[in-house]
DNA sequence: GTCTATAATCAGATAGAC
DNA sequence: GTCTATCTGATTATAGAC
């Protein structure tokens, strides 16, 4: 992959991120890279593909690992979401907030959408024979490894191994029923 | 408030909620509502002020909230936000994620923003002398009352008063130092 | 209160030179 | 690989009639 390529990449997800994929202009992007917006053209062949560069791989790894899902055990299962959403915060931040990106995405047909990800972990977590009790709680699990993880993150805060530990022990006793 | 006015704001929050801020036309709101684009402007002096008319009532309720949450134990407060965020759902959704509302509102400095008054319920949750972990766990209580509780209105699930309770609790338990 | 018409600007995208 | 120049269409917003 080329350097200049690379580079697109860097700045269209740290913009996309900041403002949105929509509000995000082309002019925006070659801006900052200091080039023209016809130079671009060179790279992708157009923004919705610098998007799709840009999602593909998180979403790739997000969707092998509902895949996978079944195979864990919960609290596994809660690590790997918890380390997958911090290697790719910004990307999954993108991927599950920004309205604009999911419509872009949800246009390709052939591609799992991130809701439907979503979904199948947490009927995962909710278990074999799910009630609406189990189903809650697999929220309050999901919610946590993912969500409250991103918070810390996007907080500036870091998520060292004291935190990540914590945070996963947090989730593992929303999903466990109460006392 | 004029029936016309309140139609428009119904739309928006529909249309905001499901594309995005940034990339919702002012035509695609005029077509919805069966009127020409120049009606929109009879109401509303401009796309932005539709915004800020959408969001003001959510955004003043959750900074209230901010304001009086040291003076509620932790599962009256984590309760409080969970029913905010009920009811506000669709609101909290387009202030929460969207990147371009967050950014169209942030220009407005004497408002607080929504990052803000979410820092403030943590820091209030994870109580006087915060530790990482205390921190740690404020994070994943409250994702659990906010994202899981939008998650699942989202995903067409109905809050009962069942898996309102669950929730809480799944809330509380994360909140609390694992034994 | 709503319309048609239009201004002014900006978007994504292409052509062709270098 | 990048440029200038340009096309086409969409966008926000305004003017003025009804």
């Amino acid at each position: 992959m080329s350097d200049t390529r690379q580079k697109i990449l860097d700045i269209a997800t740290e913009l996309f991120a900041e403002r949105g994929y929509a509000a995000t202009s082309l002019s925006d992007i070659a801006e900052r890279l200091g080039t023209s917006k016809a130079a671009l053209y060179y790279h992708f062949r157009s923004k919705g593909a610098i998007l799709d560069a840009l999602v593909s791989e998180p979403l790739t790894a997000f969707t092998k690992l509902a895949a996978a899902a079944r195979d864990l055990p919960p609290r596994d299962l809660l690590a790997a979401i918890l380390d997958t959403a911090i290697a790719m915060r910004t990307l999954f931040e993108l991927l599950d907030k920004d309205p604009s990106t999911r419509k872009h995405l949800d246009a390709d047909a052939t591609r799992a959408t991130s809701a439907q990800v979503n979904a199948t972990l947490v009927a995962v977590l909710a278990g074999p024979d799910p009630t609406a009790g189990s189903t809650a709680r697999a929220h309050a699990a999901y919610a946590t490894v993912k969500n409250a993880a991103l918070a810390i993150l996007a907080q500036g805060g870091d998520l060292d191994d004291l935190t990540r530990r914590e945070l996963l022990a947090a989730a593992v006793r929303a999903l466990e029923p109460g006392a």
